[in-house]
DNA sequence: ATGAAAGCGCTAACAC
DNA sequence: GTGTTAGCGCTTTCAT
C-alpha cells in the first residue's frame, strides 16, 4: 500500500469537476455552495493535504520566514524565536530557523539556504553589524529586519534597544544603591551594543562626579571562551576594586554568579543585588537569582520585529524604518 | 530595477547550452570540464541562487524536516533543537520548527502544516503518548521520530530515557545522602514518564525499606500554572514534612528553589544540594544554581533522534525502532 | 459558475 | 557529453 498524496486531480476526477473548479472551492471562491460543499467534503474523505510547493511555486509566495540567529538556545534568542514563531503561525506562517554560532561563513550559508527556499522575508540578527551578510541579503530583494542591534545603513529595516539609555541606566541603578565602583563586563568591543552602552555608562558616572576607569570596562566573548573568561575572572578576583556589576547579558551575570561562590571571591562579598544584566531574561524563564535586568520597555522587540517584516511582506509600510524601542530595569 | 531572480534558462541563454546541461554541470554531473566551468563562472557572476522549489516539485524531496515541540523557549527543547538543527544543517537540510503551546490542536496544525510543506521527516515531542496526532502522523506515511517519552505503539520510532531507571536514580541520590523523608514533584499524571519515574521513585523506597506515602507525590503542570503552583507551594511549605525533594525537570527545579527564599519556608531549610531535577540543562545552560539533575548518559537525545529519522529517510534502517537511553545523575 | 490552457523552474528519462 | 521532451501540482488568465 504505497499512499500517493491525494492531489486536486484525483478530486477532480471523483467529482466530475475540473481542477480548476476544485481548487476555487478549496479556497471557497466564486463557486456555488452546492459545488463547494460537495468538493471540500470529498476532498476531506479522501484525506486531501494541499501541496504548498505547487502553490508557491505557481503564486510566488512560499508562506515561510527565515530566522537567523546566533544561538538558539541562549534564552535571549529562544525567547525571541517563540515570540516570533507564535505570531506567524497565528498568521499562517511557518518559521524556518537558522543557527549560526556566531560564525559568519554559517550565517551566509544560512542566508543563502534561506534564499533557495524561496522564503517570503527574512528575520536576522547579524553577528558583525553592516557587514558583508548583510550587503548580501541586502542585494537580495526580499524583505528582512535586522534585530538586536541598529544597522548603520539607512537603507535596511532594524529593530533594537536603545543600547546607550540602557548603559546609562544599568550604572543609574547601581549608583542609586551606594555604588561607586562599578565594574562593566562589557560584551565584544565589535559590537555596537557594546559602545553604545559604554557611553551610557561614563555619561551616568560623569553625571555622579565619579571619574571613568577604563580598566573597570572588560569585555567577555558572546561565546563562553575559556581564555576569555578566565582572564575575566583574574582580574574580578585579584586585580579590580568594586562592589557592583553590570553584565552584557542576563547569561553574563549568572556565569558571573556561578563565580561568587569560589574562594577566589571570598573577601569581595558581591551578591546578587550587586549586580545587574541585561535582556530581562526572566520574563520568558524562571530564573532562581535575585538580578536585575535591563530589557524592553512595555513591549516585545520580538513582536515589533516580526510585525515590520510582516508589514514590509504586504507592502503595507513602505518607507525605512529605525526602531528603537525604550528600555527600563527591571528589578526582581 | 525590479530584479527577477537568475534561473537556469536565463545561463542558459547567456552560454549556449540546453537548460538541462546547465542543471547537469551545477551539480557537476555527467559534463566536461570546460562547459562545467564556464557554466559555474557565468552562473556565479548573474549572482544564481538556485530555486529549492522547483527542485523539491520535481524530485520529491524538499530537504527540510520539521521539528514540533511544546516551548522552544523551555531550555530543555531549545537545547534539542539545536542540536538537532546543527546535525540537520552538516546534511544540507533546513528546519521548520513549530511551538505547540502544549496544545494539541496546534499540534494538529503544525502536523498539517508540515505535510503541506512536503518536510522528508518529521522530529515529533507529542504532548500526549499515542493521542490522535500520533495517528494522524503515522497515516501519513512520512519518516517521522517521536521523542522524549516512549510511545507504546510497536510501529512508531521513538527515542526517550529510560525513565524508571531515571526514577530510580534519582532517589537513591537523595537516599544516599542521608534523605529518608523526599517529596516528588512530578509532571503532570496522563505523561507516561511521570509514571515510569514514579515506578523507580518507588523502587528505590523500597529496597530502603522506606514505606510508599503518596501524599508526598505531588503533581506539577508542565505550564506554570499558577493554581497547580500555589496549591504546590502550600503543600511544600505548611502541609508536608521532607528534607529533599526531586522534581520532574530542571525548570521546576527552579521554580522550587525561587520559592526556598519565602518567609513560609523559613524552618525547612532545604537547600539545592536536597534538591534533584531531570533533563540535565546545565549542559548547555550556566545555572548558578548547583541542582543535581538526572540526564543521558554519554550522548544526547537530539542527536540520535535527528540521526534515527535521517536514517529513515535514506531508507538506510527498515525496522522500527524505540531507543531507550541510558541515564545517569550529574552532580554539579 | 465553470472549464481549458498555460506555465512557475527545475529534474528525470530518454534520445543522439 | 549534450539536447529534447515531459511533467511535478498548483494558480492564473482568459474564455464560455
Amino acid at each position: 500500500m504505497n499512499k500517493r498524496k491525494v492531489t486536486l486531480k484525483d478530486i477532480a476526477e471523483k467529482t466530475g469537476f475540473s481542477i480548476n473548479t476544485v481548487s476555487l472551492a478549496m479556497k471557497g471562491q466564486r463557486v456555488s455552495e452546492d459545488t463547494r460543499k460537495l468538493i471540500v467534503e470529498t476532498a476531506e474523505e479522501m484525506g486531501y493535504i494541499g501541496n504548498a510547493l505547487a502553490s508557491s511555486m505557481r503564486s510566488g509566495l512560499t508562506g515561510t520566514i527565515a530566522i537567523i540567529v546566533g544561538d538558539i538556545a541562549n534564552p535571549y534568542f529562544a525567547s525571541i524565536i517563540k515570540g516570533a514563531v507564535n505570531l506567524l503561525s497565528a498568521q499562517q506562517y511557518s518559521a524556518i530557523i537558522y543557527n549560526t554560532e556566531e560564525r559568519e561563513d554559517y550565517e551566509k550559508n544560512s542566508i543563502l539556504s534561506a534564499l533557495r527556499q524561496n522564503v517570503d522575508g527574512i528575520l536576522y540578527c547579524p553577528v558583525v553589524k553592516d557587514g558583508p551578510n548583510t550587503e548580501l541579503l541586502a542585494k537580495s530583494n526580499i524583505p528582512f529586519v535586522i534585530f538586536g542591534g541598529i544597522s548603520q545603513n539607512p537603507e535596511i529595516n532594524t529593530v533594537g534597544l536603545d543600547d546607550e539609555k540602557g548603559g546609562y541606566i544599568a550604572t543609574q541603578y547601581l549608583l542609586e544603591r551606594g555604588h561607586r565602583d562599578i565594574v562593566f563586563l562589557n560584551g565584544p568591543d565589535f559590537a555596537h551594543s557594546s559602545k553604545e552602552r559604554l557611553s551610557g555608562y561614563k555619561q551616568a558616572l560623569l553625571e555622579a562626579g565619579i571619574p571613568y576607569d577604563e580598566r573597570k570596562v572588560l569585555h567577555c566573548d558572546l561565546k563562553n571562551d575559556k581564555m576569555i573568561w578566565d582572564q575575566v575572572k583574574y582580574q574580578l578576583s585579584q586585580v579590580l576594586d568594586y562592589t557592583g556589576v553590570i553584565t552584557y547579558s542576563d547569561m553574563t551575570a549568572m556565569r558571573l554568579y556561578s563565580l561568587l561562590d569560589s574562594e577566589d571571591f571570598k573577601d569581595k562579598a558581591i551578591s546578587a543585588r550587586d549586580i545587574i544584566g541585561f535582556d530581562h531574561v526572566m520574563a520568558t524563564f524562571p530564573l532562581p537569582i535575585k538580578i536585575a535586568s535591563v530589557g524592553a520597555k512595555d513591549i516585545k522587540m520580538s513582536v515589533v520585529a516580526t510585525s515590520l517584516l510582516l508589514d514590509l511582506i504586504h507592502k503595507t509600510s513602505q518607507e525605512v524604518k529605525k526602531i528603537v524601542l525604550d528600555v527600563k530595569v527591571y528589578v526582581p
